[in-house]
DNA sequence: GTTCATATTGCATATTTATTCATTGTCTGT
DNA sequence: ACAGACAATGAATAAATATGCAATATGAAC
């Protein structure tokens, strides 16, 4: 039982590639030297949540959501898609804590398990924390105190 | 032969609500008073480039590609049901935009999407957004920026 | 190990979507 | 108005994808 490394193979075809059907991918994954049948994948893209979409060249093609397309395999990017973390601006004494799609609730996790007391509390969307900082503390303060979450 | 005006209406339909087979949408557009069969509403999807993506609510959804735009056939109701835009209020160099259930992270993707210099960044709720403003800038520059994105 | 609970899978089939072919509708030039 | 060319459509059917069910595998608790 194989499924997590099929799962990875079919992500890996379907960036690199233009895979029009199941039937298409089945052959790509059986020359891998996977053995299963449409069935199994079917639910495996539905597991995925794998999309078709309009394509010029071969009608529809297989995607993955949004977030996929930022994982890269480039190391020089690893930080921002390993912790999610892109920027971090201030405004008062209020911070916006920008990350990957879907990263900022994991984030600011991360962020309240500091416990820090120069921060009163977050509030995460799916892109964006805003990080609320108590009254009388200084951005440097914050800052500071976020240093723990914030890549190097 | 009323081929563009039921495209219109495909869009519309599409863009408004979580369609997640043809069936269904046939049934929104006989609603409608559009009389046709599935062959045809499976060309017209094609040509429309509609895909289909994964959705937690239904399963799989219709969706158009990015480029294509919103075009309405009731312009009466095109302000609230296209963006979701109910109200937006401000304190501070903050913004609190109202929206119809569910529409606020997409009616927020696209003030991201603006990539406005007065904006730092934005949460969204289910039907709330918070835009914070950059340091110094006034409401009246907020609100000029998001102008783009605010029903006319 | 044995038993129980749960996950994974294949097979067969249901459901959904695309296409072929024939027909009808629309437009253009005369 | 008529003929010819082509677009649009429906009915039937093919192709693609999803799912119910039963069998098998995996892991946890004992």
């Amino acid at each position: 039982m194989n499924k997590i490394e099929r799962h990875l193979e079919i992500r890996n075809i379907i960036k690199e590639n233009k895979v029009g059907s199941q039937e298409e991918l089945m052959e790509l994954l059986q020359l891998r030297g996977f053995k299963f049948t449409q069935a199994t994948l079917s639910r495996d893209l539905k597991y995925l949540k794998a999309g078709k979409k309009s394509d010029a060249e071969k009608g529809m093609v297989y995607f993955l959501p949004d977030n996929e397309k930022f994982v890269s395999s480039d190391p020089a990017r690893e930080v921002v898609s390993e912790s999610g973390f892109i920027s971090i601006e201030f405004t008062g004494n209020m911070a916006v804590i920008k990350t990957l799609p879907g990263f900022a609730s994991s984030f600011a996790y991360k962020i309240d398990a500091l416990n820090a007391y120069e921060i009163l509390g977050t509030v995460a969307g799916d892109d964006t924390i805003l990080v609320i900082g108590r009254e009388g503390v200084h951005r440097q303060n914050i800052l500071l105190s976020l240093r723990p979450v914030l890549p190097r």
